[in-house]
Order: structure tokens, then sequence, then C-alpha cells
DNA sequence: ACGTGTATGTCGTTC
DNA sequence: GAACGACGTACACGT
């Protein structure tokens, strides 16, 4: 049973907040307010009309009319105290531990509450994503080259993990880095420091093979200049040739599933 | 003046919100819906109650009952349809080019709408970023090491930048990484980069420091193995050593400037 | 709890 | 527009 409170009294606002955090309800404030932040660093936000979302596990975001990122927020938090100042300031301060952070924020106005115990049982599916890909190039090695060997996923070495570990037609070892996205010099630092690790520790100097679907210049440059290699590999291309059709998302079909469950929800 | 309008059937909803776009307010949406989402990667949400966001610029942000981060989410996108679908289906389609990225939510009931043109002419002002730390070593380098004398910070380098640069004592160029955080493996290959780039292109061997909080086991471990230095320094110390005592932020000060203010708001 | 790597990362800034 | 690096990054997973 949601509540819903237009316009409430500074005092009243806190009490149906203290209310509401205490059943652990999800709570949306709209109105004008100031923030502090001081933790990892510090902030200050002069007063506004903000939109403030607190949810049961503590976790609070605070929207500006623009933008996606919130202006400030907690990833979750502890503590949620809430107070007033003379009856003319709403106060609610989060408190964090480890690292340690406080998030106040002062209210001068509240236009809306809403409190509410959202049910929500959905399942998310994510496709497309790092892990999917590197399955997918483990049991499909010929993607990258033919001939290839892969021996191991997510090998461990001393520092991080190989993508994937191989052997190539002619036996030498191969290490192989993916990018789902353009790769940059970063990605191609982390691949060239598992081949030195992997040098150092077996002996053996392995080829190295950096995966992405396009490359920056400076990838390209510094690749040559560290005699590592690279497959360009369009990830659209691999999801529509060898991921099974049955889990393709159509736009109708996703209707005609809601349509089927919508009720339940 | 904020709409607010409770458990709107399907059509009354369509009519809402097409108004409210048009008028660029800011939408909040409570109900049940389900999600698919087609782009970077491809993600399906089967239905539950979420809140939605729907800012004037085109942003997008969909949060469950719990976790910092929305579920899915649009940056901004050009594209915003709202249909229904035999009036038992709301659909928000929202459309973005560049990355061709599409997300479309399917309500089956709303339990909430509340729409507002939100005023925030707040100030953000944040201290204590990697930007104002560079800043501060750059005048006082004494903190780094005695003798030392900054000549560039920022310096451009073939890739990336060196945060700052400078000479010792004894005339050898000191190349310095920041890291307002614990540093890692990866800053450690970071700073290493920058050294065995400024090696190659003028043939004198630099001094390597990387400053920082704190260091993880591994980056100490890289750092002496790679012969690089490293000087722990403390954000909150230098915060209170060395930053304007009027910068500082206390919480009465706050709520003093936002009595003084916040009616304006 | 610390370390490591991914992310539909997002965001600013520079080239 | 591409690319590069920072972020109060958050988050999951392994030790």
């Amino acid at each position: 049973m949601p509540g819903i409170h237009v316009n409430p009294e500074i005092r009243e606002a806190e009490e149906i907040l203290r209310k509401a955090l205490a059943l652990k309800e999800v709570i949306v404030i709209v109105g004008s307010l100031s923030i502090d932040y001081v933790g990892r660093s510090r902030s200050r936000l002069t007063p506004g009309e903000r939109i403030v979302i607190i949810k049961p596990d503590g976790s609070i975001l605070v929207h500006r009319p623009t933008g996606y990122k919130p202006v400030n927020w907690q990833p979750d938090s502890k503590i949620i105290d809430v107070f007033t100042h003379d009856s003319e300031v709403l106060v609610i301060r989060s408190i964090r531990g480890k690292p340690r952070e406080v998030l106040t924020m002062y209210f001068s106005s509240v236009k809306l509450i809403y409190t509410d115990k959202l049910v929500d049982r959905g399942e998310f599916a994510m496709y497309i994503d790092e892990h999917e890909i590197r399955d997918l190039l483990y049991k499909h090695p010929e993607i990258i080259e033919e001939g290839l060997r892969i021996i191991e996923k997510e090998k461990p070495l001393r520092n991080g993990y190989i993508d994937l570990f191989g052997v190539d037609n002619r036996g030498r070892p191969v290490i192989i880095e993916l990018k789902r996205i353009t790769a940059t010099r970063e990605a191609v630092l982390q691949l060239y420091n598992y081949v030195i690790e992997y040098e150092k520790t077996t002996g053996i100097k392995p080829r190295g093979i950096l995966v992405a679907p396009s490359f920056s210049t400076k990838a390209v440059e510094s690749l040559n200049k560290l005699g590592l290699e690279r497959r360009e590999i369009s990830l659209q291309k691999l999801w529509r040739e060898y991921l099974k059709p049955s889990q393709t998302i159509s736009r109708m079909q996703s209707l005609m599933d809601y349509l089927g469950k919508g009720r339940e929800g």
C-alpha cells in the first residue's frame, strides 16, 4: 500500500520518513534541498529542486533535472538519520563506514513523498557480455585462428587472469585478451603484462593476441612496437552466427511473453 | 505546477506522459513493467515493480528496489515514443543513435506518475579531487621530496600524460604519478609505461615515483621489481595542513548558508 | 577485508 | 568524432 504525501510540512515529512525507513520501504522525495558530502572527496551542492530515492538497502540517489548520473549518492549506508532543525529544515543524514562517508541533505521544502514496498521478482538477463564472448570463443577457437586449441579460460597468473590461454598449430603458447569494445592502449598494456609475466614464470615466449571489435590508433602502434598481434572480431556477427536463435530477443516476442506474465507482477 | 496521478489507466497514462514529454518536464513513474534493451549489449528484464525517471534531456533511469545502479538506463536519447497496445500495455521506447541503442519499457500497470518542471540553479562544488591534489603538489613539491623542483604538470607524452614532471636535487628527471586512493598494480603499470616512454624518447633514465595514500601488496612488489619508488601521502593530512580554512565545510556553516538562501530555491 | 577486472560504465578534455 | 584517463566510479568474484 503506497503512501503519497503532497506538500507535507517539515515535521510531517520527518514523521513519514521515520515510519517508511522503519518499514524498509522505498522512498521517493521531491523537494528543495542542499547537500553536503564528506568522504572519499568533499562536495557541496547549494539549494535547488531534486529527486531523492532512498532504498531499503540504504542506497541513496539524488538526481538533478538533467544528466544520467546522480549529483550525490550513497551506494549503501548502515545508518540513516532523520531530524529537523527548528521545524524549518528537514535533515536526512546517511553514514557509511569503510570508507567513512557522510551524506547530509537539508530540505527547506518537500513537494512529494512517495513510500512503497515495491515487489520486484523479475529476472534480469544480459547477453553479449565479456563472459559470454569468452565462453563462445572457448568453444569455437577457430574464430580466432585456424588450428588454435584453447587449454584454459580465466587462467590465473601471479597477478590477474588470462582471458583465454591456448596453443597454436605449431605448438606455441598463445595468450588471448578479449575486449568487447574498442581496444585502447590500456588493453595492450594489460596483454603485454600477461605476456611478460608468463615468459618470466615459464621461460617460454608466448604469442599475445588482442581480440576486439576495433582498435584505437595508439593500440595498434603499441601492439606493433611490442610484437603483439590482434584479431578484429565483430560481436554482432558472433551473436548472429553462433548464438542460439532461441536467445534472440524480438520485440513482439517480448510483448507476447509480457502479456502472458504481466498480470502476476 | 507538479502533476500527480495515482493509479491512472493505461490510456490515461499515455496521455499524461505525452503531455509531460512535450512540456520537457521531469517524469517519475512507479509501476509494474518489463524491459528490453538492445544496443552495446542486450538485456531483458521480466515484470516487476520499479521506479522510472525520465528527464527533459532524454536521460532515462530504471531503478529496482535495491542497489545503487539503475537496472536499465539511457544516458540520453533523441527520441522517446509513447504508445499503448490494446489499451492494456503502455510502451515507452527510447532510441539513441551513435551508438544505436533502443530501450523499451512495457508497463502493465502504473501506480504513480509525477510530472514537474524542477527548478535547480544550485551550484555544485567538489574538493579534494585529483586535479586539486595535483595543483597543491605542484605548488608544494617538498611534500613529495626535499629539493624537488616541479617543471611541468600534465606533461604530455606520446601516449598519455605525466601527472607531475620535475627534477630532483641531483638533477635527475623525476616522473610522478598520483593516485587519490590505494594504488594497485594498474597504477604501477601506468607509471612504468611513462618511465619507459620517457627513456626511449630522451635516452635518459628518469626516476619514477608513485604517490598515493596507500599501496596494495602487489603494487609494492611491482614497484620494487621495476625499480620504481613510492611516497605515502595522506589526503586528509594534505587537506588539513595546506588547503585554506576558508574552503573547509562545516555542517553548521552549511546549515547557516542554507537557511540564508533556502527560501529562494 | 583486500585485490583484480568488467561495465550498455559515464564524464570531461584534448586532438 | 575518436581517444585517453579519471571517477566519491559500482559491482562481482576470488583469496
